[in-house]
DNA sequence: CTCCTTGGTTACATCGTTGTAGTGAAAGTA
DNA sequence: TACTTTCACTACAACGATGTAACCAAGGAG
């Protein structure tokens, strides 16, 4: 930067200046800058600036795995909305881990980060005191900080009930809440509240023997309880995936053990992740905005760097979803099976 | 640091040497360093190092997309190799695309960054002079710029030999290339090279018509190709994806078309994803040693940091592979089906 | 008994920016 | 005319670490 002063004849700080966009700089200095900024091949020194100023431009996406679909299509997605607003993001994966989450939060990284958007898994409202220590959060999926972080909300109980009154509607009677029982997330406890509330007020009786519990949320773990479910002679005409990877699984299972999707077990997930447009057949899932949401999250997340003490005026949105009916619910060509 | 100096009655430097791990300290030194940091509950400051230093301990990982389960594997893998070496990945996405990639090597994270594992799609070796300039650099998947980084190979040709091969063992003489004809891909066309002569060692004839482009190496380009394939009559026993994803997008079409897996046409594909274990039926895949890959990949960039000028002692290193045979082939309890 | 080495520590400058305070000049106000 | 305001720019000191050179002790070589 010395040197561009000094082939532009300015001070070092008349160089910063142009380059932080300061208003007050006749046109004819700008130009002389600009001009030895490009002799030079000079490009601003982005750690000098943030040790400067005390923030770097990075932000953390802390989310369980990246190898399931719903995470990595949202990390492009913030990846994307973070870039329109000059921020790098620092993708982190916990596996679920509880100490794994509260290192991406407090650990290392703490300090190569302006604030961090969290999906957490393993942390709930308990935990509340190790958050960050003043670090700008957003909270994706529920509402488990009220009064400390902002909130991007997914609806679970309304998306749950949407899916449920689906099954119901085209005729289904037994539905198996998968991953319902999986105790410890938040999440599943609203879906399975939402689920429920559905069932409820189809006049539907709720079988404990039908809300299943899986080890985890992923193909493998739908399948195997959903075998589980099969062997020990349950008995169901409808699938609800708490996630379209448990679905999967389970539609996997299913067309393994030579049921028909939907003519015998339809079957329906949440996420609408790109494999769910891919199985065969397509399933029906909720879509839970996940632009959307990525969106929001951002923008709340550099409000909340910019401003960092709007005396508790914490934020909540939530994300509209939308139910996508494919032909693990609907067979095409198939009359509404409504009685 | 100043304040732990202080605390401790010794200089800045010396706080400094202890978190170095300067050996030449007195043990007494070093107890009451401790004692004081652990008493202000400091830490170092990682931005302050970089600048001073001149490195960031940040690599990037450039890969086309996220979404695609083989990248989101092997980002999950780096991002774990990288951390045991005190590294922090920064992930990129190009999207394949030119521009985004030249962008993420020399764009503004370049400064951000001590080294990139880069995964090209659109750059090849005519781009050689645009190469980061300087940048330590581990190309994944082919030979590209030989002498000017290092490389972590996938012996494509080879992979794709011993893919068709397993083809021609079960039986299979009329075997659809997916994704052989997209030009400008290096790998297509290595792969459809170990493709064709494996075909000629089994002395069967290369159809052109069996020799398919998509538009891309996702399940929605398999699927399409391949139903085109179908749709202008042509006839085939087998496919072999040239990556997972262009595999089950093709299982997908056969399935829907009433054709049998791997009864009427067998499919295999490369990159055992794990959604290759869950489609239905499973697919038989070549396993590329994601982990190896990872793992060599980060060795080589932290050794070429480490001594920048070994002086064209660019390394070469090829991950082993390895054929996995699930249902997609070998239907279980079916015969060899050689004749 | 001096001269050199090795161990343990320190003071200081430096990495490349940006915030603060301040300097002239030109323009607007009383 | 004198006085404030706005504009365009500058000098200097930070931000928090680390490399360099140098220092003082203690022990070994000559």
């Amino acid at each position: 930067m010395h040197d561009v002063a000094a082939l532009a004849r300015v001070s070092v700080k008349t160089v910063s200046n142009y380059f932080n966009g300061y208003p007050y700089m006749r046109a004819e200095t700008r130009a002389r800058i600009e001009r030895a900024v490009d002799e030079l091949g000079y490009r601003l020194n982005v750690t000098a600036r943030s040790l400067r100023r005390g923030s770097t431009g990075m932000i953390s996406l802390i989310v369980p795995e990246l190898d399931q679909a719903y995470f990595a299509e949202l990390a492009q997605e913030v990846i994307d909305v973070a870039a329109t607003f000059g921020l790098t993001v620092l993708v982190e994966t916990t596996s679920g881990d509880r100490d794994r989450e509260l290192e991406a939060l407090s650990g290392l990284h703490r300090q190569l980060i302006d604030g961090a958007i969290f999906d957490p898994l393993a942390l709930g409202p308990s935990d509340a005191p190790q958050l960050g220590g003043g670090l700008p959060l957003v909270i994706l999926g529920e509402r488990q900080f009220e009064g400390l972080a902002d909130h991007v909300l997914i609806a679970d109980e309304e998306v749950a009930h949407r899916a449920v009154s689906h099954l119901v509607e085209i005729g289904r009677r037994r539905i198996l809440l998968l991953g319902a029982g999986s105790p410890g997330t938040h999440t599943a406890i609203l879906r399975r509240r939402g689920s429920e509330a559905a069932l409820a007020e189809a006049g539907l009786p709720v079988d404990g023997d039908l809300v299943v519990s899986t080890d985890g949320w992923t193909r493998d773990a739908g399948a195997a309880a959903t075998a589980r479910a099969l062997d020990d002679g349950r008995r169901f005409d409808a699938v609800f995936g708490f996630n379209d990877a448990l679905a999967l699984g389970a539609q996997w299972v299913l067309l393994e053990r030579g049921l028909a999707v939907p003519g015998d077990v339809a079957v329906i997930g949440v996420d609408d992740t790109r494999d769910a447009r891919f199985a065969h057949p397509t399933l029906t899932t909720m879509s839970p905005g996940r632009a959307q949401i990525a969106r929001r999250a951002v923008e709340l997340l550099v409000s909340r760097i910019r401003e960092p003490e709007t005396e508790n005026g914490f934020a909540s949105v939530t994300a509209d979803f939308e139910l996508i009916v494919r032909d693990s619910t609907v067979a095409p060509g198939t009359l509404n099976s409504t009685p």
